[in-house]
DNA sequence: ATGCCCCCGTCCCGGGGA
């Protein structure tokens, strides 16, 4: 089973590049972010016309998130408990045969500091208290997302001009790393464990053809996930596309 | 130091993104 995360920046722009990207056996579940969709805009019967089964949580204009299985889905949670408050629509997790997964668009945070810093920790706070609790169902979980994290400074073009911003802080790092240290795997560091592997490249000032790109997308993989991981990489032709989105796949293969 | 670019809404600007 392939399992992809990708920020689509836009479900209904990018619907076709999504659909030609499945269509051409890209992957079996995609988990995708930013589809800036409400739920009854959400362009459901592009998908299901291929056979396939989607879960959705949308909002008006940002953010949103979604599922997409050649499987059936089940179980569906929609947002991270203990907030209420908290409208954003940027998490959701089902099931698909035995796997857990979480489609996440972590927040930004930026100014840093400031009130959008402080959502972005309480955020990654909340996750890391669900995805704790999640590992007592000892099966294989896939966390996987837009964590607006650059774990390293590896993972980023120009480390020093990122040196401030809400995605390099050492309090947005010791937070992921957080995650890492309950038990999840960051499954493209287990297979690439050196590399210099983007996943993001701004539209802006040519960021894509001067390859001043970051890696925010990650695959988090419980140890169960783990015992059953093959190869993992990022598809960066999607970027290159007309109109594309200024993020690019990345998926892991888990045998069963 | 700032903006470059792109998406959304009931819309020709402003908010948000990273």
């Amino acid at each position: 089973m392939r399992i992809a995360s990708w920020n689509v920046n836009s479900a209904k722009s990018r619907l076709d590049i999504i659909i030609n990207w499945l269509k051409s056996d890209s992957c079996d579940v995609l988990l995708f972010q930013e589809t800036k969709s409400q739920d009854e805009n959400f362009p459901r019967e592009a998908f299901s016309a291929l056979g396939w089964h989607v879960a959705i949580h949308g909002q008006k204009s940002y953010n949103g998130v979604a599922i997409a299985s050649r499987h059936p889905i089940h179980d569906v949670m929609c947002g991270l408990p203990c907030d209420d408050r908290d409208e954003q629509a940027r998490y959701i997790e089902a099931s698909i045969e035995n796997v857990r997964v979480a489609s996440i668009y972590l927040p930004n945070g930026n100014p840093a500091p400031g009130p959008k810093f402080d959502y972005k920790l309480q955020w990654m706070n909340r996750l890391n208290q669900r995805a704790a609790a999640l590992l007592a169902r000892e099966q294989p979980i896939i966390l996987g997302g837009d964590f607006n994290v650059i774990p390293d400074d590896v993972d980023c073009y120009d480390p020093l001009g990122w040196e401030g911003d809400a995605l390099t802080r050492p309090e947005t790092r010791q937070a992921f790393r957080r995650l890492t240290h309950t038990g999840y795997c960051d499954a493209l560091r287990a297979r690439h464990p050196h590399e210099v592997i983007y996943t993001y490249w701004d539209y802006q000032a040519g960021a894509w053809q001067r390859d001043h790109g970051v890696r925010i997308d990650h695959l988090l993989l419980s140890p169960e996930a783990v015992d059953r991981l093959g190869a993992v990489g990022v598809d960066k032709a999607p970027r290159g596309l007309e109109k594309p989105s200024d993020h690019t796949p990345i998926w892991c293969d888990l045998h069963f």
